[in-house]
Formats: C-alpha cells, structure tokens, sequence
DNA sequence: CTAAGAATTGTCAACATACGAGAATTCATG
DNA sequence: CATGAATTCTCGTATGTTGACAATTCTTAG
C-alpha cells in the first residue's frame, strides 16, 4: 500500500461514534510511527481535510464542506435537475430524494423538505442500508449481475440478516421483480412511520443510474393512489434528463 | 513539497469553472509525467474522492458528500447547538446562517432558511468574499493581528477593491470599531435586496470563533429594530455555546 | 464486430524522500 | 514561571516514488 492510499485512509477513520483522533491513536492504527502520524496529519491539515480541535486532537475540516458544494454546483443531475426536483417536492408536499451507487455504498446526494414535514433524517451524504428501503432496492435493481454480486459480497452480514438478500439467488428474483415494475416501495423499512416510493433516475453523460424517491407519512399513503405517483415520479425523472441534456447540448 | 501534499494538491484544481480534469492536464499543472498523475488520481479514486466522469476525466467524487455528513453530524456546533439556531430563525422569520474561517478562506457552515423566503443563495460550504457581508466583517474582528495580516496579503487584490480594507491599516481601523460594537450590518453588500446582522459566535473546546448572523429583505429592515435584534442574536449565540458545553461535559 | 486509437497500468532502474528513533522545541495548563 | 504534553527537527538508511517506455485494457468509429 502506498503511503498516499495509507495518508488517505486516516480520513477513513473519522466515524460518527470517533470524531476525533490523536496522532498517538493514528499511529497505533496504522502500524506507523508518530512522527509519520503527525506528518499524514499536517499534510491533510494544509488542505484543510483535517482541523486540530481540542489540543491534541484532530476532526475532520472545513474544506470538505466546500468540496461538497463544488460537487453540488457541478454536478448535472443537481444543478441542472433542481427546477423538475422542486416541482415534484411542491406538487405532492413530499420530502424528494435521490440516492446513488459510490462503490460498494449507497449514499443519498440530495434531499428537499416537503410541506408535510415528515422529516425523514437523511440528507445529503447520508449511507443507506444497502438492501432497505425503496431507494436502495431500485438502485439494485438497476445494478449488472457482477456488480450486485460484489456489492453482496461485500455487506454479507447485512444480506444474512435481510430476508429479501437473504442468499444471492432470492436477491437476484425479488430485483427482477422491481425491475420489471419500474418502482420500488418501502412501508416502514427504514422509519417505522415513513413511507416511500421510488423510480430509476438516469444519469445522462455516463452510463450511471440513480434513484429518485418520495418520503410520505405512512398514514397518507393507505390513501395515494401509487399509479399516479410512480407515473408523477416517472415524468419528473424524464424532466430532470431532459433538463441535464439540454444544458449538456452547449 | 511532498508528495502527500502535491497529491492532495489535485483536490484544488476542481472548481466550478473547471470541474472535470483529464490526468493529462492534471500532469501539466503539476509538472509531473503522466504515470505520476494517474498514480495521484487512482489514490484519490480509491478513497472515494475523485470519481471518474466520462472516458478520461474525471471529477470530485461522493465519498466528499459522506464525509461532509459526517462533519455535519459530529461537528459540536451543529449538532448541539442546531436547536437555538432554528429557535433564533422562527422567531425572527430570516434565514440564519453561520460561517468559519478556514485557513485564509472564509466558508459557510450552516444555512436555516426563514419564513420570509428570502433566499440568499448561500448555503454550505460556499467561500464568501473575505471583505464584505456582515459575516465576514464579524470573523475579521475576531482574528488576531497577525492573522489578519496574512489573510489580507492572500486576497491583495480583493481588499484593494473594498474602500473597507484598501490598506492593512485601514481595515484595522475598521474592525476595531465592530469590535467595540459587538455586531456588523451588511446593508445590500453581497446581494442588493438584502441586508443582515452578525454577532460572532465562540466555539467552545478549540479558541475558534465562529459568526452567527440573520438576513432579512432590505425594505423590512428599514423597520427593524437593529438593537433588539442584536440581543436577540446574542441570546442565541448564548444559547448555542451552553448548549454545547452542557453536551461536552459528559 | 473489428480495428485504430486513446486511456490506463505495468516494468524497472535510479534517485529522491518518506521513514523511524530519538532529541529538541514549542505549546498548553495550572 | 514551571511542568508535562504536543509537535517538530535532525539525520542516516532503506523504502518507495518517480519517469521513460512498453504492455494492456478500454473506447469509439467505421
């Protein structure tokens, strides 16, 4: 392993349960003296990834937070797919969010505040289960066999515990049934009093899928017409494609 | 120059004007060869922070998201002092917004948006121009006079364009009276429909200080009763550092 | 589907430089 | 101030990074 992959997986290690490292705790897990410890942590300190908190320890920076928002500027599907994301989040009073495949993660790269105020606690940078919920199941769904294959390989024990990935086989069917579908539901799968839809987002340019979902209170949707929203959802994904294309055409 | 940081120097040339780069560019700028800059990019790529784009270039990659959530969830000041800030923006109707200094670059933490729908178009993570706005005024007030100097040389040609900071001296001037007044006023600086107030806001556990301020349209505040509101953002910021110690201290 | 061309990754020797051990220095804290 | 921790420095060595070039894998157009 190189010591530029090693210097960035000390980023790696900054948790919500361990927001703070020493250089000692550094250098310990990365089998590497304190000296190299302190210069990993000076190098990602220039760049602003890391920030010395409290003396002595370090948390991540603020220069992630304007890397993100360089992302957020630049990236199609956001900037250019917001109008056709606001409308649907007004239409239907819903919380909208997209999701999308990073490696072997799903993580969800925007959401909108319906006026419902469900509040789903996701947002933008948040890792989802990767076989719960509606959003995670379409992007699965949109997923080539051998890469589903490594994706459930790699969370194996959350597959074991899942009965709809229970074994490879069974997640390969219950996907195809989404696939043929075109939408994926979720009744409670990640908040017991939520309830979602959600529909495959082409990502124009390269060959990538996303997803797109609404998050409504559990109550109303006993009441929502699902055909009309799974058609609502379609017309907006075609909106945000056809938006991101013709910005692209220039 | 390492070659940690020559690496993590790759980061820095994504911006919004250019936000896809191609190794062969990316060996150009840094004077390296091209096996060099594919060695940088494949590091980056396999923490997650760089994803490649089209054939050949490649862009700033989600894992940035993942980790800017993280920050969001741990960072002290978000997470516990959330409450008074979205306390401070029912009460008041007007977007609330916090920023830092990082480095020599001055960048938004966090953005509520009020009742009022004004909307200003910031929004985490975005670099504010170091000499104007009300948040910026605040966080120069609060910096030490050799860190004053060296974030005036960084943006020479910026402050030589604000009569507040023409010259080193001048600006001193300047911040000293915000100092003594304990709040800045913005009236239309950054966006001419709207002005704002800000107070700074101590960050406890590190000697950081951060600022706290409020933007309303600019037609309210000409009714706006700028002492109260200065008190009240006071309060607020109280309410943000006891609230944050309280969690500490556990 | 195949071929041409680009994009990306090996191979390898030479050189730079990242590394560890320990000392020195600066910094926080009472 | 003084004390102990935190951080940087010094330096020789060995490891790992670098560049040139070749090999290979993707892409794309015909």
């Amino acid at each position: 392993m190189s010591s530029l992959v090693r210097m960035l997986s000390v980023l790696d290690l900054f948790t919500e349960a361990e927001p703070a490292w020493t250089p000692d705790a550094i250098a310990q897990r990365l089998a590497c003296s304190l000296p190299t410890a302190y210069r990993y942590v000076r190098a990602l300190m220039q760049a602003g990834l890391l920030r010395r908190a409290a003396t002595g320890t370090y948390v991540l920076g603020a220069r992630l937070a304007e890397l993100d928002f360089q992302m957020r500027r630049t990236d199609p599907l956001l900037r250019d797919g917001d109008g056709a994301l606001r409308a649907l989040c007004e239409d239907t009073g819903c919380d909208v969010v997209v999701a999308e495949v990073l490696g072997d993660r799903l993580i969800t790269v925007q959401q909108l505040h319906g006026s419902e105020g469900v509040s789903a606690s996701f947002g933008r940078g948040r890792r989802m289960p990767p076989f719960r919920g509606m959003l995670s199941k379409t992007l699965l769904a949109g997923l080539t066999r051998p890469a589903l294959r490594r994706l459930h390989a790699a969370h194996a024990a959350e597959a074991a515990a899942e009965p709809f990935a229970a074994d490879f086989d069974t997640l390969v069917a219950n996907l195809r049934r989404i696939r043929a579908d075109g939408y994926a539901l979720s009744l409670g799968e990640l908040d017991p009093g939520l309830a979602g839809i959600a529909v495959p987002l082409p990502r124009p340019g390269d060959g990538g899928t996303a997803a797109l979902g609404v998050i409504l209170a559990k109550r109303r949707f006993a009441t929502t017409d699902v055909g009309a929203m799974v058609r609502r959802l379609r017309r907006a994904a075609e909106d945000v494609v056809r938006e991101v294309e013709a910005r692209a055409a220039d």
